[in-house]
DNA sequence: ATCAGTACTGGGAGCGCTCCCAATACCACC
DNA sequence: GGTGGTATTGGGAGCGCTCCCAGTACTGAT
C-alpha cells in the first residue's frame, strides 16, 4: 500500500509503480481495476495479483477530475429539522443510505445544514467538482435549496415528495397511510377524533394532515379545528399539543409522529388520563421503542432504513445510467395495532 | 457559476475562464482566491468582483490532485455501534461536528461501518487521497481499525480515548464523573448500591465501571458481582439489566446511559417500584428526554454537540498546523441532580 | 510469404489546479 | 539616464488518472 520513497518520507503508490512492479503499462493497470475487457487473462491475472500484494487504492481526486466519476453522492438535511435531529428518523434513514453506498462502492458526504452557511453550502456541493448526486431529506416546501439543485442538472432525489416541481422522490404515501390510520380509529367507534400535526411546512406533514381530513369526510364527521394541534415533529410540541387538546376531550388522537406520541404520553400521564380508555392514540413511524411504551403504540409503520436503502440504490442508478427521467417511488407503509388505539380493550367497550 | 458553452450542454467555468474575464492570469486569480497576499489591492478587487458574480467555486479534485488539500475528513462510527445508532448520543456528536467543519470550510465524509465492508472501507479512506483527517467515535477497545489508523500516518483523533495506543483523543473523565455520581448515591445514604454498565468493550463502558468501583471502595462498601448487570448501552439492555437487577434489591443503581434508563424505568414500572423512594437512579448523558422523563433524571451530563465541535476542531488544526504532537481533551462533565436519585425526598428519609 | 483482421498493449494528451521561476513594472536613488 | 531592488504578474510543469489512437503480435486465409 505504501512504500518509503525517501527515508522518513510516505508516498503512496500510484498507476505507474503498479505498472513498473507487474511490468506492463499504467494503461493496463487502469484497465484492469476498470474490469475493462480487452485484457488477456494472464495479464489481468498478474496485475491482479500486485494490486491485492500492495492494497493498491487509486487516487480517487485524479479519477475524479479526468473522469467526473469520484463516486461520492452527498446527503443533505436542511436547517430548520436539525432542532429535531434527535428524532431516530434520521440516524436510521442515514444508516439505510450508508448501508447501501457501501455495498454500491459509493462514498457520503453528509451535510447537516445551518442557516447562516446554507447558501454557501450549496453552492459548493453543486459545483465542486466532487459530488455526483445529492439525497435531500426533508426540506421545507418552499425551500429554495430544490430550485438551485433543479438549476444545477445534477441528480437528485428527494426523501419526501415536492409539491409543486417535478423532481425525482420516494416518499411514503403519507395521506392514504393517514387516512387509514384515521379510518382505523373511526371503525373502532371513536367520532370525536382529534390531531397532532407535524410541521406543516414539510410536505409530510401536510399530506398527514390532509390524510386526517380525508378520513372525517369520508366518514361524515365534522372538522373542528379546536381538535387540531401543531406538533412540530418534537417530543416538546407533541406534548404541548396535547396539553392543548386534553381541554376538548378528544376520543382519540392521531399523531403525526411516534416522537410527538411520546411528548402526548407525557402529558396525559401528568393529567391522569388512561390510554386508550380514556383517550386512544394512534402514532406514525413506529420506532423501535413505539413498542415498548405503556402501552404500546398502534402505529403507521414506515420502513425507514429500507427508504434510505432504496434512496441511495435510486440515486445511484440515475448517477451510473445518467438518466433524466424522473423517479418516484412510494413505499409502503402498514398500520401495527398495538394497545394505545384501544383495539384490544374487552368487549366492544366503545360506541 | 455555470455558461453555456455548446447549446444544451452546461459547462463549468474554471480559473482559465475567471483569468479571461477578468484580464489577468491564471496565476492570478488562484493568488486571489487563496488570499496570497502577493496581489495588487486593484487587482484583488478586479477580480474579486466576477467570482463573487459569477459564484466561482474552484474543483476540489483538481486542487486536491495537486495540492492534496481537500478540506475532507471522515467521520467513522464503527460495526458495532451501529446497531444503537438510535441512541440521540451519535447524531448529536455528528451535528457538532458538521456545524464546526461549516464554520471552518470542511466537508464531512461519513462512515457508519458494517463488518463485510471494514476492510475495504479503512483502505479507501486512508488511500483515497481525499480524506485529510479522521475522526473516530466509540471504537470497541481492541479494533484493528485504530491499528491502521496509527499506520497510516493520517492525522486522527478519537472520540473516547485507547486504553493502549498513544493517540490523539477527546473524552470525558469517565472514571471521575461516574465516581462522583455513584458518590452522590453514597452521601444521600444509600448503601446497597447496583451498576448497570455500558458496552465493557468499549473504554467508555469500562471507565464508568471503575468508577462505579472507585466510589464503593471509597465509601467502603462491599463489591458484590450480583450488583453489576450489563445493559450493552441499549434501551433493551437497561430493561432487561433492570430486570435481573431487581431481584437483588437494590436501594440506588448507576446506570451508565440515559437510554439504559430509559429501558430500566420501563422493568420498574412493570415491577410497580417507585422511583426513587424504592430504587434511585442515576443516569449517564443528559439527553434532552432525561429532564421529561417521570421522574426527572439525575444524570451526569455530557456536553455532546460541544464535544462534536471540539473534536473537528482539533482535528482541522492537527491538519493544519501538520503537528505530530498527540491531543489530549478532557471535557468537563457535570451532574445534573433531579428527582430520580432522592435527594429531594421530603425529610431525611434514608438512613 | 503476404495480407487483412483481431486481440491486446503502450504512451501522449489533458482534466483544473498549485507551485515555482522567470519576466515585467515600478520606484527610489545616484 | 542608469542601476538595483521590490512588488506584482504570467506561464510552464506536473499532480495521477482516463481516454484515445497508434502500434505490435498473433491468427487464419489467400
Amino acid at each position: 500500500m505504501l512504500i518509503y520513497w525517501k527515508p522518513g518520507k510516505l508516498m503512496p503508490l500510484t498507476l505507474e509503480d503498479v505498472a513498473r512492479l507487474s511490468g506492463v503499462s499504467r494503461s493496463t493497470v487502469s484497465r484492469v481495476i476498470n474490469h475493462d475487457p480487452n485484457v488477456s487473462e494472464t495479464t489481468r491475472q498478474k496485475v491482479q495479483e500486485v494490486l491485492d500484494q500492495i492494497g493498491f487504492q487509486p487516487n480517487l481526486a485524479a479519477k475524479g477530475l479526468v473522469s467526473g466519476k469520484t463516486n461520492i453522492i452527498g446527503v443533505v438535511i436542511p436547517t430548520n429539522v436539525i432542532k429535531i435531529f434527535s428524532d431516530p428518523y434520521f440516524p436510521l434513514l442515514l444508516q439505510g443510505i450508508s448501508a447501501s453506498c457501501n455495498a454500491l462502492g459509493y462514498f457520503v458526504m453528509l451535510w447537516l445544514s445551518e442557516p447562516e452557511y446554507e447558501r454557501h453550502m450549496i453552492t459548493q456541493i453543486l459545483h465542486n467538482g466532487l459530488i455526483e448526486g445529492v439525497i435531500i431529506a426533508s426540506v421545507p416546501i418552499r425551500d429554495l435549496i430544490v430550485n438551485s439543485l433543479v438549476d444545477s442538472h445534477i441528480p437528485f432525489l428527494m426523501v419526501g415528495r415536492h409539491p409543486l416541481l417535478d423532481v425525482s422522490y420516494l416518499d411514503v404515501d403519507n395521506v392514504q397511510a393517514a387516512r387509514n390510520a384515521v379510518m382505523h380509529l373511526v371503525h373502532l367507534g371513536y367520532r370525536r377524533i382529534a390531531t397532532i400535526t407535524g410541521d406543516l411546512d414539510q410536505i409530510s406533514g401536510a399530506d398527514r394532515f390532509q390524510g386526517y381530513l380525508n378520513a372525517l369526510r369520508e366518514a361524515k364527521l365534522p372538522f373542528s379545528q379546536l381538535l387540531v394541534a401543531e406538533g412540530e415533529y418534537s417530543e416538546e410540541g407533541g406534548y404541548k399539543a396535547m396539553q392543548r387538546l386534553i381541554k376538548q376531550k378528544p376520543e382519540a388522537v392521531f399523531i403525526a409522529s411516534d416522537m410527538m406520541v411520546f411528548g402526548a404520553l407525557r402529558a396525559l400521564r401528568e393529567a391522569d388520563l388512561r390510554i386508550p380508555e380514556d383517550i386512544a392514540l394512534v402514532g406514525f413511524d413506529d420506532l423501535s421503542s413505539s413498542a415498548i411504551t405503556n402501552p404500546p403504540l398502534t402505529t403507521v409503520r414506515q420502513p425507514i432504513v429500507k427508504m434510505g436503502n432504496l434512496a441511495a440504490e435510486a440515486l445511484i442508478e440515475m448517477i451510473e445510467t445518467g438518466s433524466t427521467e424522473k423517479k418516484r417511488i412510494i413505499v409502503d407503509t402498514e398500520l401495527v395495532v398495538r394497545q394505545s388505539c384501544g383495539a384490544y380493550l374487552s368487549g366492544a367497550a366503545l360506541n
